[in-house]
DNA sequence: CGACCTCTTGAATGAACTCAACAAAAGTGG
DNA sequence: CCACTTTTGTTGAGTTCATTCAAGAGGTCG
């Protein structure tokens, strides 16, 4: 957790006081649920190793997937506007997590000025990437916003020193569909097509991206 | 700016350090730009009065607008991050725009608590909003997505002081168009279809909701 | 091995798009 | 203040892409 909330310069002594904050970590099985949407807000997570999905119940109770969340990675920060979680989260796959008390987390950022620009810097960067995949999904084709849900993977995995061209998707179709703002049959056709014209191999959920220029030439190219 | 950032109970003494922080108000015409995309992010800005526009240019030059500014709302927060703004933003109309430095801010915030936390919260909202427009766009219909965006803007006006039911769009449809990832035309069709059904009654860029209920009930129903 | 769930494939439908033309409003200059 | 230009908005017809609906294949786990 530390090197996940501090890349940045912290005296050692401050380091200790944030370590004594971060709750043991726990081990979650596939399904597991770390927080329901609507449940009271108290603590954000770091995902130490496994995968885990976010989604909302709508009105009409549609399921949507608001994001996946890879090692590395924080969860929980849209709940602090409401105070309460807006989506539930669970494992895809065995998982491994540190929890950490919100209220505690921001005293101690008053005190470490560090710790409270890097809190910032992350809440500021789902924003970023929350405005700019609405961007990408807005204006796109099927085939475009599959391709950049791949090359975000991608880049995510790289990012904590995972393969950024060989990884194992942990969500179903249906997931990565519902993500996207697509069905699971189109999602499904595409994959086949991509594999067809080399620009990735997958095998059931293990995906290898081929030709990962190939796949953002069709992000920017016109015709998805 | 004061009543922006902090509805919570901060000491006077500290009020009086929060507005020293604040800049001179600043008139803008229609078009003129806050900060354009790419520049260097220093400070934050509260809208007193007027609309803004955000948009993001993508890789192969297409425009996209990601969010609109009414009056009582920061601009900016997404640019903490990437260390630059990630949009141009410009006056939809003649505006009236307070700013703040960021750094100084944020050194604010460790000895304001209450001022650290009320920021923490705005940012988690932007999150908040964002991860709903996104679950919004993604599944509905052209209608669905319209009947939201003018629910929104509704929802906002109201909880400034504005009328909810009757409002000047600042915006041009293309605008609209673009922030909901639709076309000018279709954006127009609706519209009319609106007015048909008795829903609204718009006129060039004003517009009043005649049946807020309706537009609910068509977000919420399966054919939009 | 059988039941269940996920994934894939095919054919037909439909919603929003593109392209094109026109109308109306806003801005400009004499 | 009016004619002219430019921008913005509206309307129509045809097309396309992703969807829906339906069925079958493949994988997983008791």
């Amino acid at each position: 957790m530390s090197q996940i909330c501090l890349p940045l310069g912290i005296a050692k002594t401050d380091v200790e006081l944030l370590e004594n904050l971060i709750q043991s970590s726990e081990t979650l099985q596939v399904n597991d649920a770390i927080f329901q949407q609507g449940e009271r807000f108290s603590k954000v997570y770091a995902v130490k190793s496994g995968t885990f999905k976010s989604s909302r119940i709508d009105g009409q109770g549609n399921e949507h997937v608001t994001a996946f969340h890879l090692p590395g990675e924080l969860i929980g920060l849209d709940g602090i506007y409401p105070d309460t979680y807006s989506s539930t989260t669970i494992a895809l796959d065995t998982a491994v997590l540190c929890s950490m008390d919100y209220d505690e987390l921001t005293q101690l950022c008053t005190s470490i000025p560090a710790l409270q620009r890097q809190l910032l810097r992350l809440l500021s960067r789902d924003i970023y990437e929350s405005y700019k995949a609405n961007a990408e999904n807005a204006d796109h084709t099927a085939a475009q916003k599959l391709a950049s849900f791949l090359n975000n993977l991608s880049t995510r995995y790289e990012l904590r020193g995972y393969s950024a061209l060989s990884f194992n998707l942990a969500m179903s179709r249906q997931d990565i569909a519902s993500h996207l703002g697509l069905t699971p049959e189109t999602v499904s056709r595409l994959l086949k097509r991509f594999k067809h014209d080399g620009l990735i191999d997958i095998e059931n959920r293990h995906i290898e991206l081929k030709d990962a220029g190939g796949l953002n030439a069709l992000i920017a190219c016109a015709n998805g």
